[in-house]
DNA sequence: GCTATATAGATGTATCTACATATATTAGAT
DNA sequence: ATCTAATATATGTAGATACATCTATATAGC
């Protein structure tokens, strides 16, 4: 669906303004769309990207702030994400025996399984229900990374 | 900033992929750039964008439903959006004459005013910001429209 | 070794989001 | 005219977000 349609207006300023909106009503899209698909796994979109983000460094622990600047939204409350990914056992914390500042995050076994399905389920309707080349897909990453040049 | 700084990975298994999580990286970063300009002026986001919607049929009233669809995240509960517009004399609601089950929001003069001084504060910061030409932003929204062609 | 500063993480809080439900009003069917 | 269904908005609630503050531990300077 065009942006036009989507929001029912045809008069922006600019085409930049125009791609600030589109920016933003494409990933309300998307994180709706994952948020739906995650909901019969009673994950959240920020604790399945939390059990992402663990599962790169499985079987290694990580830390908080490691998982912290990995996130794509930083003002995620990283130890409240934990909070309820270990209520459902499906991640460890320790603490760190180098630095006791610092807790260690681990994947179970269960998160670890959890992860896999829930993945499973995602994937056909988010990165492949986007019609786009790859070739497309491309110069839409290379444009996106120009647009925060400035900060 | 590229993505792969941003959030501190390289591995995405696909263009797709990672267009996918750069869309919600620079819809999160626009989002966090706007919320924070708009705060002195003491406006969340979508009491901005309402005042921004009820702007365009100004000095028309506008229905909350007509609101409603014109808004980028469709999830938002504009009723409650309103009675904090409401709260801070930004906007009237009054009743339809026509149809008693709808309410019909106008700007108050001090929402004009208002939305006047904090466009003109976020303009510079977000729009103007985009390290694209206007070239470049054309073909931005023609990838993006692609994207959602499924739903 | 001791105080000041910095860092890591946890906790507190107001607001917002997503969604379910409730209330009021209108339109439609019989 | 009356009952049913649909529509428009409001309200209730659980959980998430953004941000401030607190606690514990570590580092650095003296």
């Amino acid at each position: 669906m065009k942006l036009e349609q989507a929001i029912q207006t045809s008069k922006f300023s600019s085409d930049k303004h125009k791609a600030v909106l589109n920016i933003l009503y494409r990933a309300w899209m998307v994180k709706t769309t994952i948020s739906r698909e995650l909901r019969p796994f009673g994950l959240s979109h920020e604790q399945y990207n939390v059990l992402r983000i663990l599962k790169g460094s499985y079987p290694q622990a990580m830390r908080v702030k490691d998982i912290a600047i990995r996130l794509i939204e930083k003002s995620s409350n990283v130890p409240r994400i934990i909070d309820k990914l270990e209520d459902k056992k499906l991640v460890q914390r320790l603490v760190s025996p180098e630095d006791n500042r610092e807790t260690l995050i681990n994947l179970t076994t269960a998160g670890s399984k959890l992860l896999e399905a829930s993945t499973r389920s995602i994937q056909p309707n988010t990165i492949q229900s986007l019609q786009l080349t790859e070739k497309e897909a491309a110069v839409l990453n290379r444009l996106l990374d120009k647009i925060g040049a400035g900060e």
